[in-house]
DNA sequence: CAAATTTTGATTTACGTACCTCAGATTTTC
DNA sequence: GAAAATCTGAGGTACGTAAATCAAAATTTG
């Protein structure tokens, strides 16, 4: 049988209230009764029921997702699977708040966290932006005692206590990877290749990182591959359309594509113009309704993927885990990068 | 405020207990009395507290893991996962329990499941082999009411509730298409290209699956790879190590080797023998200690892995969820091909 | 040494549900 | 219409923990 408060309290010789006033750091237990119930407890070994506090307190973790109100497909699932969450809330007694904020706009973001900071919620979940602003108000709120959890794009260095992401380095790699893998041959042989790429803003650390990784192996790996300067599309897509369809005009010899943010609908569209045996190879991020189309139709040859709602309920298991002060599982909260082929389609 | 069997009480204008009884289906209420009950609960929007419920119950759920006493990475590490678990247990309200059974022996497995069936047990999972008293011995647990989970390999068109594992067919498609991309160029050109496939055993269902969708991608789109007669290594690093020696003998001009089964040492092994130049690409399954060190040194070129940790806690989720009465839900249990390059590993 | 303060014990209520007993009411059966 | 069977209500205890109250004991302070 499991050891309960009551076991505790009988092996310490003390009353159940001293047992409760050790167990929850209360005040008044002189030190040496406290050392007595504490050796008791690890004696024991003794773990308080998790279910019946909660039940006994009536409590509730009151969690904010703070999300940019961008129109792309992958922003509007993460608010979906947001959303999921809170209608499951009251199974898994949470209560999810959501916060909209302008996009890229690091001064609202610092705002929407001083608020949440104002109403102490057990736990905050935000896509980070990479200022020293959005540090300071990150410090703050870990000051106020509470929980932070990175989503989608992360904050390095910073206070906060979670990262629930891909490695956006890795990811860039990978692409790279099968970049150069992929144009090994039909296009490559011994006269090179050009490549080019497509990000939303180079101000965005996840896109910066990508490239990063991407240009590593490309340049490490596979010296004759070319790569053109980074076209910055910012997630539109009738930019990103004139963008691609300028550059594919410009440089006949355009062999592959990589599209490190998102908003690739101006890229599919641009892309369905070009004659078949004249198209470049392509890899995009994120599965969406029309990547996962083009992925089929072949217009696109690979997806890296990171999957929105593993991401929040990671997000909230590990702000859960923070706000009662245990350990998380690592290996559970990894967020995986998914790589699709038209083959392994879910 | 949440409803309570308080609120149903008094809506329904019945005492605590008759609410009790109709919410767990015991006797002794006219049909009338329990309508209106009935009519109280959907209107409150009544959910009934799983935590609170368990804890008056003092439930724990006892679960049965049944794993085959294989000796290869992947088994070991699915035997760790599940001991992990069951380190979790006071944590988690389970009780699991490990059984061993000899590999790929159907009648031991049968012996297995009816001991277990005997003990009633709030689930089992069990690495399923696909033969027709198997599924006859998981329709008598299905009778008995034991909620059923496959787990790795799985036992289509019988009675379990869930699978927990990823689709083999899928994972064939794609290792077929990345061998087929990655052979497009140094080897293959107009010439076609010769391509070995090394199993454990075509007795196994996943073994089949596996080639069966890698063998109908390549007739499919890259019709001038040829591949070579299974090898079968039972999985075995000496038997494996030898056989693939031999292939690569006899055959000088094997370019890629796709090697489906466990046990992928001896495989490596005789690579390491193969001079640089003239070592062929290599797909494997299951990242394990040593197809990542092969990965990172160049001898595999790709890892297509299932993470046995998601699959011990995603069967475990499940087993809850069906002796909960509870859906599932699909997108966090789906378990995903992980594709692992050497720029990917974790 | 008395008064004030701090520490401790004993007891109680609560959280939401499960499950038990027993008495009283209602319905069914003969 | 009485006896038997069936339903229903009222009340309690339990699960393991939190949190409150109040009194008693121990300690410190003036």
């Amino acid at each position: 049988m499991k050891p309960t408060v009551h076991d505790i309290a009988k092996i310490a010789g003390v009353s159940l209230a001293t047992v409760d006033r050790v167990l929850n750091g209360r005040p008044g237990v002189r030190s040496v009764t406290r050392g007595r119930v504490e050796q008791a407890i690890t004696s024991l070994g003794y773990v308080r029921d998790l279910a019946a506090a909660n039940l006994a307190k009536s409590r509730t973790y009151s969690f904010v997702f703070i999300l940019p109100a961008n129109d792309n497909s992958f922003m509007i699932g993460l608010h979906e699977e947001v959303r999921g969450a809170v209608a499951r809330s009251s199974s898994e007694r949470t209560d999810i708040r959501i916060v909209d904020v302008p996009p890229f706009d690091a001064g609202a973001l610092v705002v929407a966290l001083e608020t949440v900071l104002a109403e102490k919620p057990a736990g905050v979940a935000f896509v980070a932006i990479d200022a020293p602003e959005i540090r300071a108000a990150a410090e703050r709120l870990r000051q106020a005692g509470i929980p932070m959890v990175t989503l989608v794009s992360d904050l390095p260095d910073s206070s906060r206590d979670h990262y629930a992401g891909i490695d956006n380095i890795a990811a860039g790699r990978t692409a790279g990877s099968l970049m150069g893998r992929f144009l090994s041959g039909p296009f490559l042989a011994e006269r090179g290749a050009t490549v080019a790429v497509l990000a939303g803003s180079m101000l965005v650390r996840d896109h910066r990182e990508r490239l990063e990784g991407f240009s590593t192996v490309i340049d490490q790996a596979y010296p004759n591959v070319h790569i053109l300067p980074v076209l910055e599309g910012r997630d539109d897509p009738a930019l990103t359309e004139t963008m691609i369809a300028d550059a594919l005009r410009r440089n006949a010899d355009i062999a592959g594509i990589y599209s490190l943010g998102a908003g690739n609908r101006g890229l599919i569209r641009a892309l369905h113009k070009v004659r078949v045996a004249r198209r470049p190879l392509v890899i995009a991020h994120e599965l969406t309704a029309s990547t996962r189309a083009a992925l089929a139709d072949g217009v696109i040859d690979a997806v890296l993927n990171q999957d929105a709602g593993h991401e929040v309920r990671s997000a909230i298991r590990v702000l859960k885990a923070k706000a009662d002060g245990l350990p998380v599982l690592a290996a559970q909260e990894r967020i995986r990068i998914d790589i699709f082929l038209k083959d392994n389609l879910p």
